[in-house]
DNA sequence: TCCTTGTTGATAATGATTATCATTTACAAG
DNA sequence: CTTGTAAATGATAATCATTATCAACAAGGA
């Protein structure tokens, strides 16, 4: 028996309304005004579930802090190595003979794969100056 | 005035012998027996240090412990997501064109990039039965 | 209604990493 | 050689994201 409750709902929906890859911080901060009684820990557990779900994905620990994605389509991001800010690469997918020889290669049975670029970003930049 | 004390040429050996990508408990660890009143605070220390000389290079955090590599080489990794295992994957190299292109789409000043599989080790699979 | 099981909020516990601090070391200048 | 200075160290406390715990609650199904 599944049940789907309405904090899970609203902490998917928020990783799907935005593209700033949050941490659970970010979740429970932009959710708490309208969800008062929500727990922080409420925010860790949904999150984990959804993503062992695979509804939602992890883009991994930038600064300390798990970022989530509500976007599971393969696609490659950038990170900023000062603010940790992350964007969204476009046009980079992984093929699947890649897959294919890296399977090969290594023996493992792959599940996923990731393209994470990393540097400035523009705000960054300018603050260098 | 640099000064490069010998608990950090060991830790950077240790680094240059494995292609474990270790952990900083790793490393300690392995110099502990050869180095005993080496301090765990020390082994973090050097890491940090020598990952910004750009001597070693981190590999992420892989469930909830950050992963270095003494290869400094712009290659494919792929992980366990079971048991952590991390191993090289040869042959993958990201064009400079690519971040070019990368570059001119995400305004980012780019220092880096990488490619990461993720899957079942061999060993893995085998307890999956 | 009763029972089982998923969910929640509050909070304590965990554990990797970092900060602190007094002490020691390396090296250069006098 | 002695002294000054800045880096390095060991021990340990502090930090902080994440997890575990646990009692209370909610949603179905029988």
């Amino acid at each position: 028996m599944r049940r789907f409750s309405q904090n899970r709902q609203d902490i998917l929906d928020c990783l799907a309304g935005t593209d700033t890859h949050p941490t659970a911080e970010w979740v429970y901060a932009r959710l708490k005004p309208t969800h008062p009684s929500l727990s922080l820990a409420t925010v860790y557990r949904n999150l984990t579930q959804l993503k062992n779900d695979g509804l939602i994905s992890s883009m991994g620990v930038v600064q300390g802090q798990e970022r989530f994605d509500g976007n599971c389509t393969s696609h490659a991001h950038a990170v900023c190595v000062q603010c940790g800010r992350m964007v969204d690469v476009p046009g980079f997918i992984i093929p699947p003979d890649m897959l294919d020889s890296v399977r090969e290669a290594t023996g493992y049975k792959l599940s996923g794969a990731g393209l994470q670029f990393t540097g400035l970003c523009e705000e960054c930049q300018k603050k260098e100056s």
